[in-house]
DNA sequence: CGGCTTTCTTGAACGAGTCAAGTTTTCCGG
DNA sequence: CCGGAAAACTTGACTCGTTCAAGAAAGCCG
């Protein structure tokens, strides 16, 4: 993803090009999954002048148009990553926070086709695994078997 | 779930039995899916004097014990449902943020089995349903046909 | 029934995210 | 290349779900 492609693909969304809008779409590509904050502060070093309320907004102008997807694991911030079009999901560290991408391994459009959906009509099907990073289940491990 | 099953759960999870606990399970089995203010709210018709943080104690040592289980679709604050122990999940309307349960069609374990898990211990696997419910689909589609 | 904990009440505080007003920037048409 | 309308940004205040802290009350074991 090159920096004249951000540019591309703002136009084509609609959206007018600008110095914030780069430096977060680049700040998302370096640092994906991080949050609003972290992400203010990558933007801060290309771009020191670029407000809060700035970030906010680019950040939801983006996942608007698709260019960018907003997660968010219960219990945490709104995090971000390039919207990639292939059908991933992420696994989430309890004990950390940590987030993760990783393929489903049903298929393309995995549990989409719940049973009985009440009328509603689904349009998405997003996957959370649960679970330990290698770190975090590392420095628990130990603990149980030498108590 | 009888009231006196309650009590019993709450003893066997090693918690105190207190009015407090008993009003918030009743309210919970009442209204799934109901957020924090809307169980208060229900909570104080039978307890009054019950406050605000009491009911966010009670929901973390509840859903601490598995007793409750709390979701949190993104965008919105939490929401508790009783553990019912079967593998459900969740269907959630963009528009008006409703939540029904729907079972999911692959099995009793869908999706557990990631692919590549980046050496991550799972221990569930949480899917969410994006869409639109039969209320708001039904005032969307019109004032699409009929501009 | 007494005493040790756990739990609850009260009241303040925190922080991610939003709202609002005014200024700057982008970009289209001339 | 320039002017002006619309979009985007800066600044600063504010909301609201949730958490923190200290002291009072209630549950439960012996």
């Amino acid at each position: 993803m090159e920096d004249s492609e951000f540019e591309h693909l703002l136009r084509s969304a609609g959206l007018r090009v600008t110095r914030p809008r780069l430096a977060v779409l680049r700040a998302v590509r370096r640092q994906p999954h991080a949050d609003t904050a972290t992400l203010l502060a990558a933007v801060r070093v290309e771009e020191p002048s670029v407000s809060h309320q700035a970030v906010y907004d680019v950040l939801g102008a983006l996942t608007d148009s698709d260019l960018v997807r907003r997660i968010q694991p219960a219990g945490s911030v709104a995090r971000y990553e390039l919207r990639v079009g292939d059908n991933h999901h992420h696994v989430v560290c309890r004990s950390c926070g940590t987030v993760a991408d990783v393929d489903c391994a049903v298929g393309v459009r995995p549990c989409l086709d719940a049973s009985d959906t009440h009328g509603f009509v689904i349009d998405e099907a997003e996957v959370t695994y649960w679970g330990l990073c290698p770190t975090c289940a590392a420095d628990r491990a130990p603990a149980a078997a030498a108590p």
